[in-house]
DNA sequence: ATGGTTGCGAAGCAA
């Protein structure tokens, strides 16, 4: 079973290569993120062609979440059942194969003590407060997604270079921190414990090329789904101009495969 | 060198 997350930096723009990425690489789910379509827009039948249901939660302009999977597609659900959905459109859960898995774009949050920045902060606390409500540490589930904060000073390429800055801050970390403690593993880090793997480089100043990046795409898996978990990697290719020539996202796909339950 | 790029949409904002 292979799971993957793309922040795709909108499907409009991208699908080009997200299609040859699928072709390639064969996801049995696949998340994606800021898809910046409506949903009239998400291009359900091209993926239905390919064999794969899909779900799409979207405005139009920003974020955009959807939910693809080929091993089943069941109880989709947008947001978090209350008003918090309306600060956009980025959280996407189905279940698929019996995992519940979730598309996830936490906001960007912009600078430090923003109202933007206490947004992103009220959101993450209204996460780990949907987790607890509707589900069991026991159950099988799986975040998965752009959650804007890099876990440790070992997701960024530099900590000199973000000191003051967002997705990096305390209060970010602490918020993901109590995701966590909810009972997700960040899969990623028990197979690459050093750290210095990023899923996103800024497009400017050739940051891609010189490592300069940060890794805050994350699959997020219970205990039940990390006891499977076989292997967690980033696909660093797919931030390249593709074969084909597509242009690439800012972000790249991480990808983790699971044992059969 | 206080820069640089992309997407959306048609100027400037968000990332």
């Amino acid at each position: 079973m292979r799971l993957a997350t793309w922040n795709v930096n909108s499907l409009g723009a991208r699908l080009p290569l997200v299609l040859e990425w699928m072709a390639a690489n064969e996801p049995d789910i696949l998340c994606l993120q800021e898809t910046k379509l409506a949903d009239d827009a998400f291009p359900a039948a091209t993926f239905a062609d390919l064999g794969y249901e899909s779900v799409h939660h979207g405005d139009g302009r920003w974020n955009g979440v959807a939910v693809l999977s080929r091993v089943g597609l069941e109880r989709p659900s947008c947001g978090m059942g209350d008003a918090y959905d309306v600060h956009g459109c980025r959280l996407l859960a189905a279940t698929c194969a019996g995992i519940r898995v979730h598309s996830v774009y936490v906001p960007n949050g912009r600078s430090v003590g923003s109202e933007h920045y206490l947004t992103k902060l009220d959101w993450l606390a209204r996460l780990r407060e949907y987790l607890a409500e509707q589900y069991d540490p026991g159950d099988a589930v799986a975040m998965c997604g752009d959650f804007n904060v890099a876990p440790t000073d070992d997701d960024v390429w530099d900590p000199a270079q973000f000191v003051g800055s967002t997705h990096v801050s305390e209060p970010e970390r602490a918020a993901l921190g109590a995701i966590l403690d909810w009972g997700l593993e960040d899969a990623f880090r028990r197979f690459h414990p050093g750290g210095h793997v990023f899923t996103w480089w800024d497009y400017r100043a050739g940051s891609f090329h010189k490592g300069q990046g940060m890794r805050i795409d994350l699959v997020l898996l219970s205990k039940s789904l990390s006891g499977r978990c076989r292997s967690v990697e980033v696909d660093r290719d797919a931030r390249k101009k593709s074969p084909a020539g597509n242009k690439p996202s800012d972000h790249t796909v991480v990808v983790a495969e699971l044992a059969d339950a």
